[in-house]
DNA sequence: TTTCCAAATGCAAATGAGTTGCATTTGCAG
DNA sequence: CTGCAAATGCAACTCATTTGCATTTGGAAA
């Protein structure tokens, strides 16, 4: 009945991508499942709603949320970050391929681009910041998508 | 007394790059003046005691930096941006030149770095998100500093 | 200069993301 | 199976930012 290469489970997937040192929680794996079959950045009460529609049995805080990105993030397999658009943090695996967006200013979609500047910024860091350990870097670029262009006078 | 090269006031300055279409008010040019002398990008809340402190006579409110702030950047003479490692907005004249900070995780200073990788983001942009609109960007890199990084165990 | 009104301001209350203290529950090591 | 440190739910809190409304003010028109 189910196609093999598609039958790993999420069990599966946590199983073999879980970060070290980080007790396994329902409201944990939750957590992690959404954001593994994310292909965009999800704020906190997007995964909270996301997990209440998931279980409606099951109660859940949204201090829980919270609290365990803070723990992923130091834990290392996530990332943070704030978009000027938006009034809230958004937050990605790292696991997965490491990607910028681009951000249409009318109707807030977003749009992977493939680019990364990370050696433009790595060369140039060396030379006017002596010292400096690079461990990250957030990339917004924002302006009208196609569509909303087009819808402007 | 005074060095010709610097005798220009803030008056003239003002006079020189007030924005079209917006009306003078003291509270704008106090916060004109403000951002044009800071180097570094300020928050609202650290230009409402620049402010303050600049005349404990005068009343102001808080409620007309935000007010003015958006009022600017709708002008398109300021630029906002949020930084992953801070919890406020920060705003900068874009009349200034155009620059990206790298920003210490722990002691949360930041560098400013000249290099701007927006060549290699318009050719992406252009290939993969075909008739999209390019208006700005962010760029935050983090890491540590050389002082905070010595510190480290 | 004086008049006038839309726009700007001060203020106080509201909003909304994110945090925290505490009593209860739960993963998991022994 | 047991015990306890860690995780959770909940409610109250913090703090940046926004908003409604009465009052003031910049600057265009007279």
């Amino acid at each position: 009945m189910s196609c093999k290469i598609h039958a790993e489970s999420y069990n599966e997937i946590i199983e073999r991508n879980w970060p070290e040192g980080i007790k396994k929680t329902r409201q944990r794996m939750d957590i992690f499942e959404i954001l593994y079959a994310s292909d965009l950045p999800l704020s906190a009460i997007e995964i909270y709603s996301e997990i209440t529609k998931k279980h409606p049995e099951d109660m859940y805080a949204i201090s829980t949320v919270y609290r365990n990105l803070l723990a992923f993030e130091k834990a290392g397999v996530i990332s943070k970050s704030v978009l000027s658009t938006e009034d809230n943090a958004v937050y990605e695996l790292k696991n997965k391929k490491h990607r910028h967006y681009a951000v249409c200013l009318k109707c807030h979609k977003k749009f992977a681009i493939n680019a990364c500047p990370l050696h433009v910024i790595e060369d140039d860091i060396a030379a006017s910041v002596p010292g400096f350990d690079i461990t990250g870097h957030n990339l917004e670029v924002y302006g009208y998508c196609k569509d909303c262009r087009d819808l402007q006078s």
